[in-house]
DNA sequence: TTGGATTACGAAAACGATTAAGTAAGCCAA
DNA sequence: TTGGCTTACTTAATCGTTTTCGTAATCCAA
């Protein structure tokens, strides 16, 4: 391990010149600086990062927590895209990312804990159930931090749009022809809100009646739980003629439950999935979904955060909305006459 | 902050005696060392890992290399899933992830000038192009090391069983019938060396003969070059009544491009993918195919660079073959008579 | 010539921990 | 009573940086 101690040796002079030529300060000469960084390079010198950041109190780690009901963990589709994104983004910046758990070493500790021991400069969170009480001694905390679909009063929030999402799906349905138009949605959260009160306030613009019965709620990323759903709505006396999915992944089970009752898609319902992921677009036939774009949303999340962290004094915390977009696969058609005549 | 003083102030006692009995040191009364925790627990003292790596020359990190030639990153679906296992085993020992890149700050430097900066106390590779120079250059280093599906002499190297994954595939689809079977290939790289030489080996032990033209070679994860792959074999005078694809993601593409020449599958052409990935299970028909147990693949992987990090002394490199399944799903079936008449 | 700026550097303290070495107190045997 | 062990601490150095402050040298204006 060579230190600065041992460029400054080689240089004739002293450990604090070293640092000021590495790290670009002022009060050195122009030819000191050339003779110390050419000899930092000789040598294969490299700053030390838990040295330098226990003075600085900065260790250019962001802190990523996420944490899904389904233990997805790094194999949710959805939010490992948003995780990669920011990564990118973070790196470009100086920034490593490493994750939060709730160790130290051996022992237990809370996410809070975890970040302060580790000294993260700042925490994306993502995903979490944001009821549970030691994300809520996160977001309470000092430390910058960015949340990704949902918000915390005074917290900088990344969201996907939803609002205009169900919007988007409903509209598109109804112009297809479909009136009976029944939604799964994912368990109650800020994003769940959103997307409902979405779903119910296009449906009441555009005249749409929608019976009790045509919502569901069924955990994201549940492919059980979606079938069951589906299979629920499919035996009511007047079934729907379109289902929104909670999202593409969990649409799995709900697809599957339509092909086994022996009904088609889109020729004897239509189905819409939600979040874009890949797997949507090779599915037969194709998903009609809303594309959540992961990649402007970690890219975005990181740079706030960075911001937060670089100029704390004028950040201000806001709430960024995403927009997504409208992808229309064959899973949505116009219902057919048997499918509409009991209605209406 | 709360420091390590605070608590010996608090107590009386000196700053390495509040060391000694966090660290769980011999040499103190079980009555001050209780006496410190109590204090450090109402303090709310916590460790700093900076302080204590600079003197120790331990960070609990464990750096992650995985570049694919995709730029997949995170969202490669068969690495999360091996990364997330590995991420969970090395939680469980008190170790965090951070992944290895580029840069030094805002700097550019090797993957080993990164992991040698951060202080990581080992490494694991997976998936990057083993020929890249600064893989290499890492691989030469005394960093502790695992590499995942792939091995550098004298290191550590936990391994998919590939020869048995193949000698599987073709074996069950011999006994299904088939007897021309073709086999596109990912990008020549150890893993690939494995598989074709198993796939070479079984062929000629069950009396199949394999036209040269029944070998193709496509990127992994490369759906477009799959697709094309596909259309060749299917475009030969004699096409086989049996493809394996590289992977079960580029199997989309091969997939699409017999739908396309209006084959169906498995009563037309038989078709069988490799890793058992989600996807490949939710594909219809679902797909014959060779599941990597990606779970104890990165269990394994942590295990042992723990291991090598923890008992250097007495743990050597070994190579590790995790076992897979044969996944038989009905994208492979008896090929029909108009298939086969035209040989044998 | 004097003295106030400016420039370029060094000395030393500090960050928060660990640990080797030193020591005071207590105990016990001879 | 003496001296050798233990036990239970403390002292002080150290890890590799950064940064404040001090200072010698140079310059320039009065």
């Amino acid at each position: 391990m060579v230190s600065i101690h041992d460029v400054a040796k080689h240089c004739n002079v002293s450990a604090a010149t070293v640092s000021k030529a590495i790290n670009g300060r002022p009060d050195i000469s122009e030819a000191t600086r050339e003779r110390v960084l050419q000899a930092a390079a000789d040598l294969g010198y490299l700053p030390n990062s838990a040295a330098r950041s226990l003075k600085t109190k900065r260790t250019y780690n962001l802190g990523v927590l996420f944490v899904d009901k389904k233990k997805s963990g790094l194999t949710h589709e959805y939010f490992s895209s948003v995780l990669e994104s920011f990564k990118v983004e973070a790196e470009s910046h100086g920034y490593d990312i490493t994750f939060i758990n709730q160790n130290i070493g051996l022992q237990s500790a809370t996410y809070l804990e975890h970040c302060k021991h580790r000294n993260v400069d700042g925490v994306v969170i993502a995903c979490v159930d944001f009821t549970d009480p030691q994300v809520l001694e996160l977001t309470y905390s000092d430390i910058p931090l960015v949340t990704i679909d949902h918000i915390f009063d005074d917290r900088m929030a990344v969201l996907a749009d939803n609002v205009t999402g169900l919007r988007e799906l409903v509209t598109y349905l109804h112009g297809l022809g479909h009136r009976q138009i029944a939604f799964i949605h994912g368990e109650m959260t800020a994003v769940t809100r959103n997307r409902l009160a979405s779903f119910h306030k296009t449906c009441e613009a555009l005249g749409i009646v929608v019976p009790d019965a045509y919502l569901r709620t069924s955990e994201y990323h549940d492919i059980a739980g979606c079938a069951e759903a589906t299979r629920a709505l499919l035996t009511l006396p007047t079934p729907p003629t379109a289902i929104i999915f909670p999202d593409d992944f969990s649409a799995i089970g709900g697809r599957g439950v339509i092909t086994e009752l022996g009904l088609s898609i889109p020729s004897d319902i239509s189905v819409a999935g939600y979040d874009g992921i890949y797997l949507a677009s090779v599915m037969h036939p194709p998903m009609t979904t809303y594309l959540q774009d992961t990649k402007t949303l970690g890219k975005i999340a990181a740079e706030k955060l960075i911001d937060l962290i670089e100029q704390p004094k004028t950040t201000i915390a806001e709430h960024i909305v995403i927009p997504g977009a409208l992808i229309t696969g064959a899973s949505a058609a116009s219902p057919n006459s048997i499918q509409t005549n009991g209605f209406e």
